[in-house]
DNA sequence: CTACTGCATTGACGATCATCGATCAATCCC
DNA sequence: GGGATTGATCGATGATCGTCAATGCAGTAG
């Protein structure tokens, strides 16, 4: 929520309940290996990526990774695509581009 | 660091180094009474407020208030100048503006 | 059917964080 | 000087988070 195309997010003050959701989105993106992922994803070839290929670029464990998949899938920051055995995952740029409207 | 005008921050792959740098930036921005001060402070007269106008339309302690104007003013996200017995806070338009650059 | 691979989930542990009350330093006013 | 106010700092507490090893669950291949 909180969509709209112009109007920027910190003109006027702000009611909690808005932080909170806008402070839910900030955070699921707010961590070096969720970075690294969004990087990853967006410079892959297609713009995806199955966990078999995140997890040795970021030196972290298969779960650790696919729990901060998860995170940035709750987010609606990347999207997941089950194909076959594997799981392929891309950035939502739109939702992104809106996070960082947000901001202005 | 990592300032350029245009090249964005998302098009290729990102070292653990600058993630992790990017994501303190980040960090001090998820929170939803940080988000409410940026907010109070770029929408009061002058674009200044100091500590005590902050703390009723946050809800929060004097010392919580002070807390979270120190972090994100060890971000460089606002600034800091101390007249006479108040300290009057201003957010950094530019370092916000590159931050959400940061998320293209 | 069995063995294997890719991925999610669980449980646990240590670290970080948000919050507060209490305290302290500095400034202002009488 | 003395009292009052502004704001930072400290110490403590409860919550959240990042990470991993172990496990479970689908699909796939033989």
């Amino acid at each position: 929520m909180t969509t709209s195309c112009c109007p920027s997010g910190l003109t006027a003050p702000m009611d909690r309940d808005t932080a909170e959701s806008v402070a839910r989105l900030l955070k699921a993106v707010a961590d070096p290996a969720r970075l690294q992922l969004l990087a990853l994803l967006k410079s892959s070839p297609g713009g995806e990526s199955c966990v078999c290929d995140l997890t040795v670029p970021l030196g972290l464990s298969q779960p650790t990774v696919s729990h901060h998949l998860g995170v940035l899938t709750k987010a609606g920051l990347v999207e997941r695509e089950s194909r076959g055995t594997w799981a392929w995952y891309s950035v939502n740029a739109e939702r992104l581009a809106e996070l960082s409207d947000l901001l202005r």
